[in-house]
DNA sequence: TCTGGGGTCCTAGGACCC
DNA sequence: TCTGGGGTCCTAGGACCC
């Protein structure tokens, strides 16, 4: 579903998501550098961030970047409720909202401005209405298109309000460094440094051929389009999840095929139950593997028929990681993940079992069991004894 | 800085079909 | 015997984002 680029477009982007949600519900934590995530930094406070902590820094050194911080574990729960308040939040100002994350999403105002005002009105009110609803700050970026409402919200952050005119996009757009531009990471950012381009204009000043060139007809072609203005997307509303995954790090122990088992196993169960809670089902199944140099590889199968069932993802799971077995004593393993892709709706089951079991059956009492009793009263054999872990959701920042 | 977890999109080669 | 062009699907890798 998409609606027309009228825009304006606002990108309402919630500021250091998971610790703006520990400073609102301990008091004694505002104004205090604070850390999210203990063996890795999920989240840092702008208190934090001023000493040099960011996300997905190891613990240790954003402890010593940052003495004095305060150091709490994360509450998913909590996070995912505040999301839910914040989108609330969004929908009543518009229903054209596309949610990108946990904590950010675009949406278009266009064709409201006689009931609500401005861009630049509706967008303060928003910010009024997550911070006294939410007890939240937010950051709102206004533009005609998602790129520069984007780009906006970044340079307003944070807790800020940046509206670009209609008449001062390339004047707000060109000046600023190349790594402001959506798609442009280390390697690419990298590869425009050695030709000594550092500023968006200077990307706009050169051909797309050469863009091409140096950088690939995919990367080359977006930022072409991007630093010339160029961004026709229309808000999209209702997009759903293309794939599903989960991982989990090793670290440098060796681990017995026993254990590898039971960890995949884990992983499977977990996934599929979630496959099945949203009502899909999947076909391909990708093994992801980190090893020693994290390098990585990925091995998949597609399936011809598509399934949500446990124990048919998980043998086909097995087998990848049988397969990849010569690869993984070469090379050492350190993470190992499962992403189910090729979703499709679960369609009704038309097919009677030829066994007189239905699988899906189990799955399902199973499932039910677990959200009556928790997720930890039903555990297979195999897990015993073995910690999977925390589910950790979308990183906010 | 010895290094989470969950996603998206793009590219390229090979198999297979017409 | 040597050979076209086009399309789709699958697999694997890579860059990037939050």
């Amino acid at each position: 579903m998409s609606v027309p680029n009228e825009g304006p477009i606002l990108h309402a982007d919630l500021d250091a998501f998971y610790a703006s949600v520990e400073q609102r519900d301990d008091p004694r934590l505002r104004g205090r550098p604070v850390i999210v995530g203990g063996g890795v930094v999920l989240a840092a406070s702008y208190e934090a961030k001023a000493c040099g902590v960011r996300t997905a820094m190891g613990g240790g050194l954003a402890r010593r970047l940052c003495p004095g911080a305060v150091v709490v574990p994360p509450r998913m729960s909590a996070y995912s409720a505040a999301s839910k308040a914040v989108f609330a939040v969004f929908a009543q100002t518009t229903p054209l909202v596309e949610g990108l994350s946990i904590d950010e999403a675009f949406l278009d105002v266009g064709g409201l401005a006689r009931l609500a005002g401005t861009p630049s009105r509706i967008a303060a009110r928003l910010r009024r209405e997550v911070a006294e609803q939410v007890g939240l700050p937010i950051t709102v970026g206004v533009a005609r298109t998602k790129f520069l409402a984007k780009v906006a919200s970044g340079v307003a952050k944070p807790d800020g309000l940046l509206v670009v005119p209609h008449d001062g996009e390339l004047a707000f757009l060109h000046p600023l460094p190349v790594e402001r531009l959506w798609g442009v990471g280390q390697v690419t950012a990298g590869k425009l440094h050695t030709r000594g381009i550092r500023t968006v204009g200077q990307v706009a000043r050169l051909g797309e051929a050469e863009l091409v060139s140096l950088l690939g007809r995919g990367t080359g072609r977006h930022l072409y389009a991007l630093a010339n203005n160029h961004d026709p997307r229309p808000v999209r509303v209702g997009q759903r999840r293309r794939s599903m995954g989960a991982q989990r790090a090793l670290g440098r122990k060796q681990r017995s095929p026993q254990e590898l088992d039971a960890i995949l196993t884990a992983l499977v169960d977990r996934l599929t139950r979630r496959l099945r809670g949203a009502g899909r089902e999947c076909r391909t199944v990708t093994l992801r593997l980190r090893f020693a140099d994290f390098t990585r590889a990925t091995r998949s199968h597609t399936l011809r028929e598509p399934t949500a069932h446990t124990e048919t993802v998980l043998e086909t799971a097995r087998r990848l990681l049988a397969a990849a077995r010569p690869l993984i004593e070469r090379q050492g393993l350190t993470l190992i993940g499962v992403a189910l892709s090729q979703l499709d709706n679960d369609a009704v089951q038309l097919t009677l079992p030829f066994d007189g079991t239905d699988a899906g059956d189990l799955d399902n009492a199973l499932d039910g069991v677990r959200s009556r009793f928790g997720s930890s009263a039903i555990t297979r054999a195999t897990l015993l004894g073995h910690d999977d872990g925390p589910s950790v959701p979308l990183l906010p920042d």
